[in-house]
DNA sequence: TTGACAATGAGACTCATTCTCATTTATACT
DNA sequence: AGTATAAATGAGAATGAGTCTCATTGTCAA
């Protein structure tokens, strides 16, 4: 995805392709990973403001271009929406890492089962779920949160 | 539970039964449901200080008589640890209300050995999991949330 | 009862996030 | 192009949940 792609879409969503978002978009597909944005905006505080930072993501998971999530230390994650659906997270609490987890398809399966009874049951529109893991990794010397 | 067997329950535990412990238990025992500690203080700020309230939060949850969790809001929910074991919960951003779910064996197995997998694959211990629904009560004149 | 030590309360502090508003930038229309 | 209109940005103030400090008070074993 390079830059005349990553405005390409932004228009196609319907949202203007300026500097700040354009540049996010670039540093979320450069690292292809989930970020904190606090990390993020440690690495890149000349480039952005850091109330612009929270409004393009904002304006960027609105357009459904990213997704959020809150991890337990309360920082705002983002990543690129992934085209192939939903998925969960480990987070490691020694090294506040985030890794993206596959399910199998029988496990999401049973937990679309699950959002249906609990919507019938309490008369409630579920309109999303998170499965969170949180672990330590072993070593203290270096960590191997991000191997595969 | 009343308040002798609370204060028999602290001691039990290895935790002095002060003051503000035994009437955070009993509020808890009272209401029987997950609540936040801001809720909580809102309605008893006369009764503790909120850092006293935060700080028995803390004492009550690493003598694992209470559990805690955090809403997307950031807020701390807590309720009287379940002793029939893990539960989840499912969180109505309208009315800002959580509802403990149970879920059944085989759902709860599967997340079991999905923690087993994930501790082998990315050599972490695996120390929790939260798993979370969000959904929007209909009503907006009264909220349907809390009814069975 | 008393002394050692644990717990509390008031409020200062932290820090991620949100808000405000003056300035800059993009877009639309002559 | 030039101007009007609207959208986006940046700097920093404000917010608010949660933590920390330390002087005071309460607990409990001896
Ligand atoms: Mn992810
Ligand atoms: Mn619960
Ligand atoms: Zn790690
Ligand atoms: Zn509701």
């Amino acid at each position: 995805m390079d830059r005349s792609q990553v405005r390409m879409s932004l228009k196609s969503k319907g949202i203007a392709a300026t500097k700040p978002r354009v540049l996010l978009l670039e540093i979320l597909w450069g690292i292809n990973a989930p970020i904190s944005v606090q990390q993020l905006y440690q690495s890149n505080s000349e480039k952005f403001a850091l109330s612009t930072l929270y409004r393009v993501v904002n304006d960027l998971a609105t357009a459904d271009i990213i997704e959020t999530f809150t991890s337990p230390d309360q920082n705002i994650w983002i990543e690129i929406k992934a085209e192939d659906g939903h998925h969960h997270h480990l987070y490691c609490e020694s090294c506040e890492t985030v890794i993206d987890i596959e399910m199998d398809e029988e496990f999401e399966a049973s937990i679309s089962d699950l959002r249906d009874q609990l919507s019938k049951k309490y008369n409630i529109t579920i309109v999303d779920h998170s499965f969170e893991l949180y672990g330590k990794c072993s070593g203290n010397v270096h960590c191997a949160c991000n191997l595969d």
